[in-house]
RNA sequence: GCCGGGAUGAUGGAAUUGGUAGACAUAGCGGACUUAAAAUCCGCUUCCCUUUAUAGGGAGUGCCGGUUCGAGUCCGGCUCCCGGCACCA
């Protein structure tokens, strides 16, 4: 009887988990818990690197349905992508059969691995039902002014044949495919999430429960930079150069200015000078170039002909076109300071452009000759006129003001967030809902009209620079909702972020077929109590869904403007060295580990290794260890099921103190833990009572007891084993349908306690002393251990120090 | 470059937040059970030195220094690793 039938038990408890309805969630909830985890994409079916979330999030729910919470605790796919799409390129399989399929195998994953979700709240979100109001929200964007069409210069990538969001672009490539991506000029649907930078920054304070570095990732994403805006006028043309500088302090050390390739004013700029020819060269050249190109060459330019004059003090200083003056930053156009900016430095020693020092260190003097850098510190103003001597802090705010009373400039704040692209060149996406018609140009399509169908017979998926869409002549050609005249719909789909953006108000009111979700369920579920995913998603998903969160309050939608209370980021699992993924071939998939092992030994494999926030190594020895321990204790119920007692013990006899004692404090470590993610010592802390019960030889009523209590302990985290025990001593039905238990407040403490003997700060004895001992007696004790004496000898006691129950230092 | 986080036995990891470093597990070694093996149960297991043994001594949480009766934990200075941002004006 060393081990059990895992899968036959488990098979039968997931059967009344079900037939019973105990992961259903409560219509009106009166002490609600929601509890998310991040959905999915489904490729394929789920391996154990997926599981780590499902199963943190799993323990959370069961336990806090223990604890009598109304616990909504649902699942979904976020279905739309490319993966299903180049898929049924290379086989011909339909991305929406291949999509289902996975969905199907995955759902049958979670399932047997014993996840608690309320199936009924599924969603998958390339179906109509839910598409319908994803394409409900760009509209809601669009009517608030926050969804416009632009031709700008985008992220595209050669390889997805798409336009990308910069948050889908790391180090200059594709997140998805790696494949360097090219800036092309093409006319896309925004998001103005720009708009909501500073509430998106300043709302991080009140996320008292998001990790820290989340919240830091987040700041530095939405770049917030205060600093001044400087107004420049060109000679000789009706043009004024707008500039963003966070050091305005530097002003009188402008030598020229420099203008960003891509900007729109240089075709006005250039009409009609001598060097035309030559900027039109090199714009175009700068502009084919990639970001990466660009930041690896030495900077260059071109001069433009042009003059612009310095508002603080007239002079005259000539205009470059270079393209290391980024477009999408500020305005596009900066202030030449070679004395204070690297940059500026070397570009000016290139082209011979003066360079002239008005910021010097408090303690020394620079000169021009000897810099081989640009002094970027801050330093004391010289050469400014009447703001010599002015500290750089305070130059920056009086050069500031100075400007803005002579109307030439002040203060201003830049971001590094830009408006989201959410236009998408593919097929497998959600159709944006716009039709172009050539009488009343952009419409919406009207709500009454969703969803706008993606239509499924289609052959050619291949994406060949515009969306797969744009050649469905049935899709494309339609009549314009306000004057029935012939028109076009937009061909693109939309990010598949935008689904993403507000699922966890779908699961509020999956079936409504009237709103996304009713203002009646938003008030009795939102916020999100718990929300737990990867950390990879934090400047991506986690700000959308964020700024989602705020255009739904801001319109009425919702009653909250922040979407989630606390925020959980688990690490991930690795096997060999690397990431568990299928293309590197070390995945441990879940039903053949399932059929062997048992999905508690899947669970505690996961939840024993390491603490949940970092990365878990996935061992065999991880493995053994985790069936060793459900073995371990479904032999010792086994073997002792017919003493198990519900009833704690009536006196404690002195033999079972310590046992009794132990149970407690491992009910109030278990209890604790749970509230704060620490699982791996949660499950040590079961170990080590499941250790001491083995070792117990004379049994009484305290360890009966305790029996019972291990059986309730161990149910969030081998939730089938724990019900089969359950049954087993007796007992009906689940756990989840019981209480967690409390604990006895007089027994936490041993009744005896051992105090460290310490001469100097060095252990030198213990002694064991009843636990309420005044100092005097320990002292005295101290004094006449044997140890103690020896170490005393022949040197004088200087001071004694005792921490109450712990320690007592005697200092020589 | 700027901003976070981290470094503890052979390994994964504990340590009441300044109070016995190494819980719990894995691996290893030894014992019991067994014809045998597996499984199981029990014991040992940071390193060095002394000792037949009991035991005793010393060192030890990346490195150097400091505060303190006492530091893995606090402070200062480094080294290395991981992550984020970065031509951001």
């Amino acid at each position: 009887m060393n081990t059990y039938n895992k899968r036959a038990i488990e098979k039968k408890w997931q059967e009344y988990w079900e037939r019973e309805g105990l992961f259903k969630t409560s219509d009106k909830p009166k002490k609600k818990y929601y509890n998310l985890v991040m959905f999915a994409y489904p490729s394929g079916d789920i391996h154990m690197g997926h599981c780590k979330n499902y199963v943190i999030g799993d323990v959370i729910a069961r336990y806090k349905r223990r604890r009598g919470f109304d616990v909504l605790h649902p699942f979904g796919w976020d279905a739309f992508g490319l993966p299903a799409e180049n898929r049924a390129i290379a086989e011909g399989i339909h991305p929406e059969k291949w999509t289902m399929e996975n969905i199907r195998t995955s759902d049958e994953s979670l399932k047997i691995l014993g996840i608690s979700y309320d199936w009924d709240r599924e969603i998958i979100t390339c179906l109509p039902d839910y598409y319908k109001w994803t394409q409900w929200m760009f509209l809601l964007l669009y009517k608030r002014g926050l969804a416009y069409k632009k031709e700008a210069y985008v992220n595209w990538c050669p390889q997805c044949q798409t336009v990308l969001a910069n948050e889908q672009v790391i180090d200059d490539r594709c997140y998805r495919c790696g494949t360097p991506i090219e800036k092309r000029k093409l006319k896309q649907w925004f998001f103005k999430i720009a708009e909501y930078a500073e509430r998106l920054l300043k709302d991080l304070d009140k996320l008292k429960d998001w990790p820290q570095r989340v919240k830091v990732m987040q700041r530095n994403w939405i770049g917030r930079s205060e600093g001044c805006d400087i107004n420049f006028k060109v000679v000789d043309k009706n043009i004024t150069l707008r500039v963003f500088t966070t050091r305005p302090d530097t002003i009188y050390g402008v030598t020229f200015m420099s203008i960003a390739p891509e900007h729109p004013v240089l075709d006005q700029l250039i009409k009609n000078t001598k060097n035309r020819e030559q900027v039109l060269d090199y714009i175009k050249s700068a502009t084919k170039r990639s970001s990466l190109e660009r930041l690896e060459r030495e900077k260059d330019g071109v001069f433009t002909g042009c003059y612009a004059i310095n508002p603080i003090n007239g002079e005259k200083v000539p205009i470059f076109v270079a393209d290391y003056v980024l477009i999408d930053y500020g305005s596009g156009v900066v202030m030449g300071v070679p004395a204070h900016d690297e940059r500026d430095f070397q570009f000016a020693r290139k082209y011979d452009l003066p360079i002239k020092i008005v910021i010097k260190p408090k303690d020394q003097d620079l000169k021009v000759e000897d810099m081989e850098n640009a002094y970027e510190d801050y330093g004391i103003m010289v050469n400014s006129e009447q703001f010599n001597g002015l500290d750089s802090s305070e130059g920056i705010k009086a050069v500031t003001r100075y400007l803005a009373e002579k109307n030439s400039g002040g203060p201003s704040v830049n971001y590094k967030l830009k408006d989201w692209l959410i236009s998408r060149q593919r097929y497998w996406g959600a159709p944006i809902p716009i039709i172009y018609c050539p009488k009343c140009g952009t419409v919406p399509v009207p709500e009454e009209a969703l969803p706008v169908l993606l239509p499924v017979k289609i052959k050619d998926f291949i994406p060949k620079g515009k969306s797969p869409l744009a050649s469905v002549a049935d899709f494309i050609n339609t009549r314009c909702p306000k004057c029935g005249s012939k028109a076009e719909r937009d061909p693109d789909t939309m990010d598949t972020f935008v689904c993403s953006s507000w699922y966890f108000l779908r699961y509020l009111d999956p079936h409504n077929d009237k709103e996304f979700c009713s203002m009646e369920k938003a008030k009795a579920w939102l916020p999100i109590d718990q929300y737990i995913g990867g950390i990879e998603h934090a400047t991506g998903h986690l700000i959308y869904f964020r700024f989602f969160t705020k255009v739904l309050y801001d319109a009425g939608y919702i009653p909250v403007d922040e979407p989630a209370q606390a925020l959980f980021t688990q690490g991930m699992v690795i096997r060999n060295g690397e990431k568990m993924s299928k293309s590197k071939g070390n995945v441990v998939p879940v039903g053949p580990f399932v059929q062997k092992y048992g999905a508690d030994v899947a669970r505690i494999t996961i939840l024993f290794a390491a603490p949940p926030e970092r990365d878990m190594e996935w061992t065999d020895e991880g493995v053994v260890g985790a069936e060793r321990f459900v073995n371990r204790i479904y032999r010792l119920i086994a073997e002792n099921k017919d003493r198990v007692s519900k009833n704690p013990p009536d006196s404690v006899s002195d033999e079972e103190e310590g046992l009794y004692i132990k149970l407690n404090q491992t009910i109030a470590k278990v209890t604790e833990d749970l509230e704060s993610f620490k699982f791996n010592t949660a499950i040590a802390a079961l170990w080590e009572l499941l250790n001491q019960l083995y070792q117990t030889t004379r049994k009484g009523p305290a360890f009966d007891y305790s029996l019972y209590i291990l059986i309730q302990l161990l149910s969030p985290f081998a939730p089938h084993l724990a019900d089969e025990l359950w049954s087993m001593v007796g007992e009906k039905g689940s756990l989840l349908e019981y209480r967690w238990p409390g604990y006895d407040q007089r027994y936490l403490k041993e009744k005896t306690i051992t105090v460290v003997l310490q001469i100097n700060g060095k252990v030198r004895s213990h002694i064991k002393v009843p636990l309420d001992t005044s100092e005097e007696v320990i002292r005295n004790r101290a004094l006449e251990d044997a140890k103690v004496q020896r170490h005393l000898s022949g040197k004088k006691i200087r001071k004694v120090i005792y921490v109450p129950g712990r320690i007592l230092n005697i200092v020589v």
